[in-house]
DNA sequence: ACAAACCATGGACCACTGTCAACGGTTTGG
DNA sequence: CCAAACCGTTGACAGTGGTCCATGGTTTGT
């Protein structure tokens, strides 16, 4: 497919998509069938575009996702994939941890913030009854 | 305490801090009782920073972040509080599924990786039978 | 046939999140 | 007393992850 469909059905835009494959994330072939200058995408783009996105989320770069993704298709030194698998898997880990706790966070907060919603937002803390939320703080 | 006691108790840079106060995040005070330039920083300014790690790994900004403690400490229009904790609550969700589907991914992969060790890592795919890892892409 | 929509390339530009260096002043330990 | 370590301010710099624009070519719908 062209470059406007990947886009259209990854929902991204074509420069991100470009800038992806500059830094080889997404690969792309001319079009042996037609002397245009146009890409060809492969369709499995868009799941790697998906995959892109999940490791963006997970808290990756760019570069490491290139490494990732470079490593399954041939490319790099190949022998400390497992540390690199390790090292982003305890690292997630606890970005997730950090993120739940977050999350947690707000929703107490939230909580509080329904079981008084005519008091003003520093009398929060007190009716927490040990929640934590933001009140806590200062 | 003075900006490079919280800096080793929090695990931050000064340079960081510096960053966040002028952003808004953090607050400190003159030392009342000196004539110097110093700043004093309450002492759950740790604890602030702590929260601000958490909040920057669920992926809100440094400028989400300050709306968000602002709203706790008597700034910002208060209205739409819980607009603003409902948008980044199911924000929060979608970003830890995400993370979750990668993590769980990295874990199939590296099982798969565990199981054939010897084997080129283009022949890993085979070997998942139906686990979900990145050698099933392209 | 012709406009609208699409495409590639190159490079400038942007916001965000820090980091660093330079300068001059202050505190602290020995 | 004096050097080392600390502090504040200012402003430049850096890396990341895109976005936008200009230019010129191609395809598609009518």
């Amino acid at each position: 497919m062209r470059i406007g469909e990947l886009a259209k059905r990854a929902d991204v835009s074509r420069d991100t998509i470009r800038f992806y494959e500059r830094h080889g994330l997404i690969r792309s072939k001319v079009d042996p069938g037609s002397d245009n200058t146009y890409r060809i995408y492969p369709e499995d783009a868009v799941l790697t575009l998906d995959v892109i996105r999940d490791a963006q989320a997970a808290g990756l770069s760019v570069a490491d996702i290139t490494i990732f993704l470079g490593q399954f298709l041939g490319q790099g030194p190949e022998a400390d994939v497992q540390a690199f698998l390790d090292q982003h898997i305890t690292q997630i880990t606890r970005r997730l941890k950090a993120s739940k706790r977050f999350l947690q966070m707000l929703k107490d907060t939230k909580t509080a913030l329904a079981r008084a919603p005519q008091d003003g937002l520093d009398e929060i803390g007190k009716a927490g009854a040990g929640s934590r939320n933001l009140t806590n703080l200062s």
